[in-house]
DNA sequence: ATAGTATTTTAGAAATATCTAAAATACTAT
DNA sequence: ATAGTATTTTAGATATTTCTAAAATACTAT
């Protein structure tokens, strides 16, 4: 029986930890996380908003729920989905601004992204 | 000449931003930001702390000085790379301690990953 | 110039993610 | 039961990401 090396644990820990980040990975799902800031939002009233079929939509706030990012509240045929933990916008806020130094202060910077 | 709408931009906000999240979305590159924290270090050493072959490991710190996550310095025939903006680690422990407190609560996230 | 070390780049294969459109499910109301 | 609305699921096509292995570049030292 193969002792568990603190290795292997580390190594699954980056491994969810990237899982859970590929939750940011796609703009829709940013602009989920930003549209449900403030309130929770119906599906349908989230995919007029952002400009997504709900088909699609709904595959993404199924990957996001998996990931226990966004959490549902049922009310007839209507879902209502919201984020499980508001720590999650720091996180968001933080890369955003990252981001928006990042391109005052380089405008290569979406030229090196758009080749 | 159509007029540009805020919309456009947001939505090119959402997708530099996705893009640069994409950094987080590989354990490799999360070990590499992790192991970036004190202080730079060059391509071979962190090939051999990491575990990972020198050429993939290339492909990763290119993508991520692209996305001006990382930046170098050469010393010779020897690269160090290092941290752009150290904000980068407060995103980066935020998320993990999310991370962490979901395994802790809810052990069939695990599970939920892995189907 | 030659050989050696460090790093990057390339090209193609393999794996994963995304979109699209249609079908299926879940619930409500008649 | 039927029809209508809301949402999810599916299957396949397409696009993107990742890995692998080899070749190319960059620099150092002889």
């Amino acid at each position: 029986m193969p002792k568990i090396q603190k290795k292997d644990t580390e190594k699954k820990i980056y491994e969810y930890h990237a899982e859970m980040c590929k939750v940011f990975s796609h703009p829709t799902r940013l602009e989920i996380i930003n549209t449900l800031r403030e309130s929770e939002m119906n599906v349908t009233e989230l995919s007029g908003r952002i400009g997504v079929d709900m088909g699609n939509l709904s595959q993404h706030l199924g990957m996001m729920r998996d990931r226990r990012i966004l959490t549902t509240r049922k009310e007839g045929n209507v879902v209502y989905y919201r984020l499980v933990n508001p720590k999650m916008l720091n996180a968001f806020d933080i890369l955003r601004e990252i981001l928006i130094e990042q391109i005052k202060m380089d405008g290569n910077l979406v030229d090196a992204l758009e080749e």
